[in-house]
DNA sequence: AATACGACTGCAAACGTTTGCGAACACGTT
DNA sequence: AACGTGTTCGCAAACGTTTGCAGTCGTATT
């Protein structure tokens, strides 16, 4: 119980000189004799020396953290953006500050200015649902805080890691119709979503592309587990030809195949189902689920990236889109069969 | 672009008075007057002046951080139980600072020692699989850095929280006895687990405490998905009186619960099934899944409340054990039929 | 007129570190 | 003897903030 951690300070009293000859030997500078060199960094590493990071940010003025702020940390999605990022930091020596806003425009901004009094390098950031205008974070931007936003971003021009989702709505309906489908419908978020509307214009576009009839009917307001139980039924009366469901998210996917299976469909010889992010649901489902792999890691990876570019003086606004990828699992395999 | 945060030297400048009056004025000291009062503070409010939370650790040597490792984030219930920890710091004012050792020692070492580089007042930690010794953690106690350790803990005496495992599984296995089981089996994780010995004894006592049959064969080593998979179908011939099966997650006994269906056994009229943990997969699986929930949230939060207690300077190691809590859903519900 | 007091404000040190600058010293060279 | 050159080191300032202490007024009391 030396109660305090050892400082530079401490060090040079031992040895009987001064800070600085510390400060210069720990560092191999060319102006300490070797000996005095030696004694002290053998002493530093005895006494199990850390330099006091706190006093480095506040002498160089960068704190070495870059801040993150998500909505949810219980998201899969989320959490595997986060991974990435603190993997990109891990490498670079930076820590990582992390936030969940909770969906809280209120939170979020005390928040933000919390990352600001610790003086963060740069930020990552994926918007709570209540935020429209995110002037909270400009501030902070203009301070010359860099930032990357991800997934839910605001629409002026800065730094943004995106999703492909009309890529991957397009290549999971034309997976489905290659493989015979004729009716597909959407389940889909409200299209007051930006994502919503993205993968619905794939949904579209890719039926129109391969002839398919496609009406305003065939997409429904329908994004979670629970809705798509309730309108699964529906549907199935309404089209008794429906050979397709593309869902906005595995979940809302799953709901679907439940009730599918239980009005006597099978899945996917009568009616193929894909979902979408590819979480962890979707490979244990029954049957398992096709889905686009939404790549969080990737994401938090690329946004890592453009974020220490920025830091390191280029500033600019670009966009960055990741890949959609398919994944193929039972609820859309034709050769297991 | 006034590229750097205003500071209270700034505001001192501007107002052509001393920096001391300033901090002063804005913590609202008597000394100062109104009016000085008054154009500090309207100033500092107009040029949006945050303090400097780092300057501030320095001069008050502690940081208003708290660190939480723990060894993934992408684990449903490690990033409740962050959300938990970081729900009470809020409200007291501190910073988290999360790291993810990725199941490594040596990069849980070396990110502990960027917790005492960053001189954290707390640290909520779960271990990684890999790690025996908690002497890299005990270095940072040593240095009077308090420490909370859950789920995963070392075997000393030290702050835990603990879950409790044995309550759950005994208490799952009895609803199941309750409900007519007379032969219910275990997939369980290896017994070296400390989380697994608990489960498996609180199945046991369960067993025999309603005076049911229960044998070393009635364990088996089966604790994921694709384990169940492949265990499941010679379980069934095995036994051919089976009627109940509590596997030690949930992914491993929505693996069961696929194989069973695809024999032909119904669920729960034939056979019972429970998990454990109440992962979001379990209210999607067909049939939706009984289980224990874990409580990630609680956990954090008690692991939390019982840091905050001793960087208050009363120290002591204390045990925490969480409640477990039953989720009745239809893989055991007799009601629902 | 001397004293005391209250109201207000500034100085300076401290937290731990880095770094420009100058000091001290030992040489060798003219 | 004067000078130059290296080598090795320490002083002090700076980063932004708080705070004990001392200082400067003006006013009221003797």
């Amino acid at each position: 119980m030396s109660h305090h951690p050892i400082t530079i300070k401490d060090i040079a009293r031992i040895l009987n000189c001064s800070v600085s000859t510390v400060s210069r030997a720990l560092k191999d500078h060319p102006d300490i004799s070797k000996a005095t060199k030696k004694s002290v960094q053998d002493l530093a590493r005895e006494l199990n020396y850390r330099p006091n990071e706190i006093a480095l940010s506040l002498k160089n003025r960068k704190s070495k953290i870059i801040g993150i702020m998500v909505p949810k940390l219980v998201h899969h999605f989320f959490s595997s953006v986060i991974e990435g990022v603190e993997n990109i930091a891990y490498e670079k020596g930076y820590q990582v500050m992390i936030y969940h806003s909770d969906e809280l425009l209120e939170r979020e901004i005390q928040l933000s200015q919390s990352f600001m009094s610790y003086r963060v390098d740069g930020l990552v950031v994926s918007m709570s649902k209540e935020t429209q205008d995110a002037s909270h974070f400009e501030k902070l931007s203009q301070l010359g805080i860099p930032i990357v936003y991800f997934d839910r971003v605001p629409d002026f021009s800065c730094n943004k890691v995106l999703f492909d989702d009309y890529q991957g709505a397009y290549d999971a309906v034309s997976h489905m119709i290659g493989l015979g489908c004729k009716k597909i419908i959407h389940y889909g978020m409200s299209s007051a979503m930006d994502i919503g509307k993205k993968r619905i214009k794939g949904y579209v576009d890719a039926m129109k592309d391969h002839d398919l009839y496609v009406d305003d009917d065939f997409i429904i307001e329908c994004d979670s587990y629970e809705k798509a139980l309730i309108t699964t039924p529906d549907m199935i009366n309404k089209f008794p030809d429906l050979d397709g469901i593309f869902a906005v998210n595995d979940l809302t996917a799953i709901g679907a195949m439940k009730q599918l299976i239980k009005m006597g469909k099978r899945i996917p010889e009568d009616i193929k189902v894909m979902g979408f992010s590819n979480e962890i649901s979707s490979s244990i489902s029954t049957p398992t689920l096709s889905t686009v792999d939404q790549q969080g890691l990737v994401m938090g990876e690329e946004a890592a990236q453009l974020l220490f570019e920025n830091m390191d003086g280029i500033k600019r606004a670009q966009t960055i889109t990741v890949n959609a990828d398919l994944v193929i699992r039972e609820s859309t395999d034709m050769e297991g069969l």
